[in-house]
DNA sequence: TCCATTTCGTTAGCTGAGCTAATGATTTAG
DNA sequence: CTAAATCATTAGCTCAGCTAACGAAATGGA
């Protein structure tokens, strides 16, 4: 607890945290025309890019519960950009698919979602572009471990 | 569109996007011991540093719409934690302050809360570690600038 | 001076993300 | 063949965002 190194630590959790808020709640906003948000513009993502899934690997893989995937899974079905099908072998559970469209309007809206901020980032210069190029893999390093150890 | 680094800084874009919700995710109900998620302890964070200040310029520092932070401020005075003050010069304005009860809180739940983040990237190597470290700057760079050019 | 305009914060009302608990349907185990 | 486990959904809650509308206060012209 006071070693400067675990301070510092602390002090880089606690700024990406910070810049994690800040830099979603920017993006929020700026989707609109496709009508897709962070989450679903995430599941569906995950969807099109890991194939036909059910929903609790959905689940899952976007670290949320079931019940909230539902929901996210159901508007994107309204809109037709996903299906859903009950698996032959296992009547439990369903194959989620992104529809042509869907994937098609993946490629578009989340282009134009982070364009803006992509084009901050292609203004910077070159060494803060690798620095931030860098940091991605080690994020999602953090990102897909489990952050509660039980002990 | 077509340059390398104009893919370049789009990929990091969105990878940045997709790490920074899956982020968000993870530490969303971390805390439940001080009753503070991310919203409410990046304001109060904001009230104790920057001092008193009025709740429109707290909603920009925060990037939200006065409503949104009319509705944050008034949970946390509810929890003691700051306090609300009509301004003598200007009484449609408000000064929100943190208690001193606010202020202890924020270092103890700020902590919490990061802390099992704050225990993963302690135990990166020294390498990621400073990726991390560098990377911070220029994200508050960005998500300290505005988003949409509008040209 | 007085009225119109602007500014600040709040209220009302909406969408949507996240959760837990409970339920129905199916599969698996004993 | 029944009991237990598993999968998805529904119900019901909290909370974060937003816009629109509003009252109160400050400001600026005529």
């Amino acid at each position: 607890m006071s070693t400067s190194r675990q301070l510092d630590a602390e002090a880089t959790a606690q700024a990406f945290h910070s810049a994690a808020i800040h830099l979603l709640r920017k993006l929020r906003r700026v989707d609109s025309s496709s009508g897709l948000n962070a989450p679903r513009l995430s599941a569906l993502s995950v969807i099109a890019f890991a194939g036909p899934l059910t929903l609790g690997r959905l689940a899952d893989a976007e670290q949320v519960r079931p019940p909230t995937m539902t929901r996210i899974v159901n508007a994107l079905e309204t809109k037709g950009l996903v299906t859903k099908s009950s698996s032959a072998s296992d009547r439990r559970t369903i194959h989620i698919s992104a529809t042509t469209r869907g994937k098609r309007l993946l490629l578009l809206a989340r282009n134009r979602r982070v364009e803006s901020l992509a084009r901050q980032i292609h203004a910077l210069p070159s060494h803060d572009k690798k620095i931030l190029h860098d940091a991605i893999a080690v994020l999602n390093k953090l990102t897909r471990t489990p952050l509660v150890r039980t002990s």
